[in-house]
RNA sequence: GGGCACGUAGCUCAGUGGUAGAGCAUCACGUUGACAUCGUGGGGGUUGUUGGUUCGAUCCCAACCGUGCCCA
């Protein structure tokens, strides 16, 4: 006998373990096909969040699911190194222990974060084992291990070669606090509340001055020109003419160019190209000079009056004001709210700084990557992501790949003694290039920077199966069957990976991209450390186990709609599991022992109503993970479980076991074990770990191929040859609509009835014969009589569409309570008959509506009419 | 400013060109053997607003209002 409760922190750990033990998610030979997916691989340094937790459950229950569909199956896991984030963290720890990273040569630095690594990067990894992920570990890749970066180098140099990876003095994004540049995608745009200062440049040789709207003043000294629109009717006579600086006296051109708004400031902008993105544009297309101002640390720097070097840039800002202030130059002050580049690592805001950097040419390589995906081969689910993917491969910038970081792959390039560049995989090849360029060997120097994080990543889908290697794994499961992902990373993983994966592989890395929703809190916000709405997916499995929040995380997943995920939740889907735990013990209590049974004999119309029930249900879930309608899924087999096998099918048995047809009895216990086999198989991908449990826990009442469950095969198509369900559905009308009754007329729950019936079908009349002990246990009657007529003056009549049922309620009712009781079922009635006649009598309706919907509309007519008959004469008969 | 979603019961959300659904919450009743982490039943809706297409619109179209997100 089962326990009272399952309790998931007692098994989920020990189940796990053995899944593992047995090999069951290494992918074996299949005759039906391969399935294959791989991680999006988290941060190294990450612990799991809720983001991680849909992420990842939606993808085992998909790699479950398959696997149960007898395809050979790879979930390629593992994580990445994740530059900046581990750098970060490494430098805190160290700082711990009073070591400065600057105090430490680049090895000894990797080597403590290795060092860290061994120790603490495998948080995420267990988490994602704790929630059950059936992961190939013995697969388990990370982005720096030699194969991965072997391939990192392969690619970066054939790149190079190809003219597709260059490098550049250019404007790039600096983070002044981690001392790197990071790329567009690592930089957020906030809203902030600022001010516009308006500055009064002197013009040469005019009596003019021109007034300038800046929202950083600070970065003044870099000016080398002044914009105006070419229409503007204040400005034209200034064209060609140069301001001059205020506080350094230097003079800048005054240009025309339509980037200077009319309606916004003064109509003039300062133009300083060394530090603003439109700024630099400007500049090529007038060919002004770039003046840079500041240091990598965003402090003033030597091209600056001496006053105002090293200063920071914030300092440096207040100076200016108060300088421009005394002198006459600030002509006013205004509140505005513009938009302010910040590093999504460090917080800090960023400057766009003139650094020589590496850069892939990715406008070239998303030509083929827009291709694929207009025609489909690879498919975005739902579609519309498609167009965010589009609209961001459409504008795509230069890839800034290399970072001033320590922790990643070291670019594959070398200097000789004249700054000569040699790219290859290896230093001895570039030495070997740099013998046949020199003539003769010299000393090289290898980049320091290293390569962007994505770099790597953008490779996952084909560098962990072993490439540029051939090997059976990448020819087996390369390209993957689907990359599951959120919205928020279609521009760093899918668009990276499959510009990536067709100029090296030929094929697109994925078949299909599944974009999945956001998890916010109840309330709609997004979760965040500092807003302290964070649900942690770590304590809500503590509270009610891994397979609780993969239900709800599953039943939420609907296409097109963020997750607004709430404790409750969790909680209900827990009960779930509960309402199973119980419904098994019940099996238990009935010996619904599991033997050699073929269900094609089944005779009970209860057996085959509920086989045939479950064969709807197994499609639709089917059809519902096939097509990543999770949410459908995961309903589907919750109505089955709860609203049709156990309120009603365990119901109707209990009745059936009272009986002394043994051989019903028999059969009733076979389609029983049959039934609950087939749903917990069902279940699995879902809630794999209680499933697993009750495998083994109630083991013989279980029709068993295997000896896990996961490793069982997904039900096959129940092929009923008389699947008559309308009998048993008309029963349960008739029951409910008795305890309806009943509990409208508060009829106490322990007085038992009376029930009478006449003039109805002989249909009806069959079926009820047949059932009657079911109808009386299930409705509390204690008789249930066919009479010739009603005179007794305690019936009282069921609202049931066909039929004439009565309950006998003497001295129970109140006859007046009973007679608003109808009238209030007459008038619903009546509405409704109004509403249909209306129709009918709608000549249009009649000759443009379908046959079959205007029969509809015929029958529930002549349907509503005979109920209300039957009512109408109830009450009079009362008077 | 450009783009994409969304608006359905108190809350969270499904859904469909022809009778609007679920879970939670709520109310009433109920512990005699699966289950109170429960059972039975009830109440609760002008499907954001206004137009259009249609015999018929919650669904399709347009505009508007509101909310959220992405990009600039």
């Amino acid at each position: 006998m089962l326990e009272k409760y399952y309790q998931p922190n007692l098994e989920e750990e020990r189940i796990y373990q053995k899944w593992q033990k047995e090999g069951d998610f290494q992918a074996s030979g299949s005759s039906k096909g391969t399935y294959s997916i791989v991680i999006p691989p988290p941060n190294v340094t990450g612990t799991l969040h809720m983001g991680h937790a849909l992420n990842n459950s939606l993808q085992d229950i998909l790699v479950r699911f398959y696997r149960m569909q007898g395809k050979s199956v790879l979930w390629q896991p593992g994580t990445d190194h994740a530059g900046i984030a581990t750098e970060m963290v490494v430098e805190r720890e160290l700082k711990k222990k009073n070591i400065d990273k600057k105090n430490l040569t680049r090895d000894e630095f990797v080597r403590h974060v290795w060092e860290w690594k061994d120790q603490s990067g495998n948080q995420i990894i267990n988490q994602l084992k704790r929630l059950g992920c059936s992961c190939d570990w013995s697969r388990e890749r990370f982005t720096l291990d030699e194969g991965l970066s072997k391939a990192v180098r392969f690619v970066f140099v054939k790149l190079y070669n190809d003219n597709l990876i260059y490098k550049d003095k250019r404007l790039s994004n600096w983070d002044p606090k981690l001392k790197t540049t990071i790329s567009d995608l690592e930089v957020i745009q906030k809203e902030v509340k600022g001010s516009l200062w308006y500055i009064d440049y002197k013009v040469e040789n005019h009596d003019k001055t021109i007034t300038v709207a800046t929202t950083r003043p600070e970065t003044m000294f870099g000016d080398t020109a002044v914009a105006v629109h070419p229409e503007d009717e204040r400005y034209k006579e200034l064209i060609g003419k140069y301001a001059v600086l205020p506080i350094i006296n230097r003079k800048v051109i005054i240009v025309a160019d339509d980037y200077a708004k009319m309606d916004q400031g003064s109509g003039a902008v300062k133009i300083t190209p060394a530090h603003d993105f439109n700024d630099y544009e400007l500049g090529v297309r007038h060919n002004l000079d770039v003046i840079n101002i500041f240091n990598e640390n965003a402090e003033l720097n030597e091209n600056c009056p001496d006053e105002y070097q090293k200063l920071d840039r914030f300092k440096a800002r207040e100076k200016i004001i108060s300088e421009l202030e005394k002198i006459g130059a600030l002509n006013k002050i205004e509140k505005h709210t513009h938009t302010v580049p910040y590093g999504d690592r460090s917080g800090e805001i960023i400057e766009p700084w003139l650094t020589d950097q590496w850069f892939v040419n990715a406008k070239k390589l998303s030509i083929e990557a827009i291709e694929k995906v207009k025609s489909k081969e690879t498919k975005f689910i739902p579609q519309n992501w498609e167009k965010t993917y589009f609209d961001w491969m459409n504008n795509i910038q230069p890839w800034c790949i290399s970072r001033q970081l320590i922790w990643g792959h070291q670019i594959p390039a070398w200097y000789g003694p004249d700054g000569k560049v040699f790219v290859a995989e290896t230093s001895n090849e570039a030495h070997k290039l740099a013998k046949n360029y020199y003539k003769k060997s010299v000393k090289l120097t290898q980049d320091e920077d290293v390569l962007d994080t994505w770099f790597s990543s953008a490779l996952w889908p084909f560098s962990t199966l072993g490439w540029p290697e051939k090997t059976p794994e990448l020819d087996k499961f390369y390209p993957t069957s689907a990359l599951v992902t959120g919205f928020d990373i279609i521009f760093f993983w899918v668009a990276r990976m499959m510009m990536m994966g067709l100029y090296f592989t030929q094929q697109t890395p994925f078949k299909e991209v599944y974009v999945h929703a956001l998890v916010r809190d109840e309330n709609g916000q997004k979760m965040s450390k500092s807003k302290g709405n964070v649900i942690d997916p770590l304590i809500l499995m503590d509270e009610f186990g891994a397979d609780a929040l993969r239900m709800t995380l599953c039943s939420m997943a609907a296409q097109g709609r963020d997750i607004k995920l709430s404790k409750q939740r969790v909680e209900g889907y827990r009960n779930f599991i509960t309402k199973i735990w119980n419904a098994i013990k019940l099996c238990e209590k009935n010996n619904c022992i599991y033997d050699d049974f073929d269900i094609n004999n089944t005779q009970n119309i209860f057996n085959l109503w509920i086989l045939n029930e479950l064969e709807k249900c197994r499609q639709k879930t089917e059809d519902s993970i096939k097509s990543y309608k999770f949410n459908e899924a995961a309903n589907e087999l919750y109505k089955f479980v709860w609203s049709i096998f156990c309120d009603w099918y365990l119901e109707f048995t209990k009745v059936i076991y009272s009986s002394n047809d043994k051989i019903i009895i028999q059969e009733t216990k076979h389609v029983t074990s049959i039934v609950l086999s087939k749903t917990l198989i069902m279940l699995h991908p879902i809630m794999p770990f209680f499933t697993e449990h009750l495998w083994d826990k109630a083991s013989n009442l279980l029709k068993k191929e295997t000896s896990r469950i996961s490793q069982s095969k997904w039900p096959e198509k129940i092929n009923m040859s008389q699947l008559d369900s309308k009998k048993v559905n008309l029963l349960i009308n008739l029951i409910s609509s008795i305890r309806s009754t009943r509990s409208e007329l508060n009829v106490p729950a322990k007085s038992k009835l009376k029930i009478n019936f006449l003039n109805i079908s002989s249909y009806l009349e069959e079926i009820i014969q047949n059932n009657k002990d079911i109808i009386m246990t299930m409705t509390r009657a204690d008789s249930f009589e066919k009479v010739d007529q009603i005179n007794d003056e305690g019936m009282v009549q069921v609202i049931f569409n066909d039929g004439l049922i009565y309950l006998s309620l003497k001295g129970i009712i109140n006859f007046e309570e009973e007679k608003k009781r109808l009238q209030k079922n007459i008038e619903k009635l009546d509405l409704e008959i109004r509403k249909i006649q209306m129709k009918l009598s709608n000549s249009s309706f009649i000759s443009n509506a379908p046959e079959e919907i205007i029969k509809e509309q015929r029958d529930r007519e002549e349907e509503y009419q005979r109920t209300k008959e039957k009512l109408t004469i109830t009450i009079q008969s009362f008077n």
